[in-house]
DNA sequence: CTTAGCACTCAAGCTTCCAGAGTGCTAACG
DNA sequence: CGTTAGCACTCTGGAAGCTTGAGTGCTAAG
């Protein structure tokens, strides 16, 4: 695919695109010249150029601005060119700080790698919770709120809590009730919640039988709380922090990126696509589904703890970003954070 | 202050502001005497519309445009023109409706009413989740999570919950984790969260003395839960509402907002200035602390249990308001929360 | 006191113009 | 034959000037 890029163009497109990076501005075949000594002239980088726009690497806004680099041709750059530096001393000080204060939950664990995510790359920092499902079950706790309301609260593994408020046919005592947390603690501590839930449709099934009322408002509570648990949280920090970028500068952009900002859930369903693959990742453009995003890269890795509980994190960004900068940013932070998870 | 003011005169700037708040354009002499038909000429709209610019309730952009109502101007109309009008049967059963939905939690609950109140008025619906200090003790709860960490989880008479992740210096077996557990639920069950903390404090000197190392363990892991409660959530819903309107389509102005709307915690503080009234208010632009959300006004109302709980919502949209319109949303989404509330 | 008339002002939109940056092409050069 | 200098051409963006329209303030007459 890329075989007729022979050195000397791979070098003119590097140039330009980290001219471009670093600048935002269409970069020409003089700038190229100037900037990096290739000892070639402005003419030479030219026709290049025209090759590399044939090609579908770069291409100009109009004909008398330079060039700009294409989805393709930062795709191109961020395989094949980039080299990924390692982390500044600073940077990597900034996030093994921001985890090193102690006593903080998941939450703000959380919430504080999206923001150590957003001011070292300066983009916004996203983090998504974890995905309750894949955790282990640890406790549930029932607390009688009125005589037919319930409020269930459940503990994963990892300290995650979530809680729901139930509402039962009829009045259960609060003997029962310990009765049934007692029971439920007993039967179901260890268990992946993923499993949790075929278990106790399954144990309803055959408890039918027995006509133990007891278990059977056990099963049914029970399948109450786990049956719907909310899902997708995600924090998003420093999304201002693109507000100052030229290329969103612009009415509709901002509005645009304003209200894809406010739809959480589709930010949720971002991360959560990326999730699957291992490792850190690069999507470019359209490359991912940027509904309200067009312009914009994403950088994501996942965390993952020894114990299951996985989630992924990321940096948003103009396409125009500092790949090499962020890619280290984004691993080194969920390594950080699986290694947090896991210290537990 | 206003004894200046004939009945012609607020007519004048009663049509005047109703115009503004309709059209968003500074309103001449000329579309006055159009459009309200008050038998009078433009040129004498002309004088009182500079009577009325020298007491301040009006200014004009620049010499060739028409005027625009100032603070002063608005306040004036809101509190002696406004006739706050009904709710019609269309906003009244959106409003209702939302809260017709049963099974949801407090959290999805005042969630919705954020919804709620930016869908009816097209402005941005804020609510504050209500200040956890203000709620009544029902229950807490401990959950093991490694020798040294433990999971707090608290919950209020509301049903509302808060946990926290607490590091013990030496490890408390289950037994005895049990132990506290029962005591501090029978020693605190009822009592208001303000008062707890102050019991707690107090307790711990007495009980020092008495060397009783449960009990101390009790209260320093108590103190440890209750020391720093993380305070304020506001749910802000429909902030892109305001992103169409004529007065913020300026770059600057669109930044200052999404900044604003990022840093929760100014919202937060900026409800819970309001909260102390009863009632529904109204607060126009400098009025009302607003970094960053020059040019705007803020409808708020209180919610309140009987059981005590209670925070703040409203609605935040530019000066130029529907005022009539959005109060008496606002008044009844309060009135259906507290409703809700109490119906426990 | 009210109003018609008029001169004046100002913003916003439009056109024109110019400078600057950059291109593509061609012809000369090593 | 690849490279380069030169040149004509193109396009954007900002500045300057012009026009239009809306609206005002003032004055003098009703």
């Amino acid at each position: 695919m890329y075989r007729d890029l022979n050195e000397r163009s791979r070098k003119i497109l590097e140039a330009i695109i980290e001219d471009f990076i670093a600048t935002g501005e269409p970069v020409g075949s003089r700038t190229v010249t100037r900037r990096h000594h290739l000892g070639i002239s402005p003419a030479t980088v030219r026709n290049v150029m025209a090759d590399l726009e044939e090609a579908g690497f770069l291409y100009s806004p109009h004909t008398s601005a330079g060039r700009v680099p294409t989805e393709k041709g930062y795709r191109f750059y961020v395989d094949t060119m980039i080299e990924v530096r390692d982390l500044s001393f600073n940077l990597r000080k900034a996030i093994e700080d921001s985890f090193s204060m102690g006593g903080l939950g998941l939450e703000d664990r959380l919430k504080r790698a999206g923001q150590v995510l957003s001011a070292t790359s300066s983009y916004a920092g996203l983090v998504s919770y974890p995905s309750f499902e894949a955790t282990v079950f640890r406790h549930i706790e029932f607390v009688k709120l009125s005589s037919k309301k319930i409020l269930a609260v459940l503990v994963s593994q990892s300290g995650n809590v979530q809680n729901k408020v139930v509402e039962v046919q009829k009045p259960i005592s609060k003997g029962e009730l310990e009765k049934i947390t007692n029971f439920l603690n007993s039967k179901l501590t260890g268990l992946p919640l993923c499993e949790v839930k075929g278990l106790i449709v399954k144990e309803m099934k055959e408890e039918k039988a027995l006509y133990d009322s007891l278990l059977q408002q056990a099963f049914e509570l029970s399948r109450e709380v786990f049956e719907s648990q909310t899902e997708g949280t995600v924090f998003v920090e420093g999304a201002s922090n693109i507000l100052d970028l030229p290329e969103f500068a612009d009415l509709e952009c901002m509005k645009r990126l304003f209200r894809t900002f406010e739809q959480k859930n589709l930010l949720v369903d971002l991360l959560e696509k990326c999730r699957s693959a291992e490792g850190t990742h690069v999507f470019i453009g359209s490359e991912f589904d940027s509904c309200g995003l067009e312009g914009c890269s994403l950088v994501t890795s996942s965390y993952v703890s020894k114990s299951g509980i996985s989630g992924t994190l990321g940096i948003l960004g103009p396409s125009r970003m500092t790949y090499s900068v962020v890619i280290p940013i984004v691993a080194h932070t969920a390594r950080q954070i699986s290694r947090f998870l896991d210290a537990d």
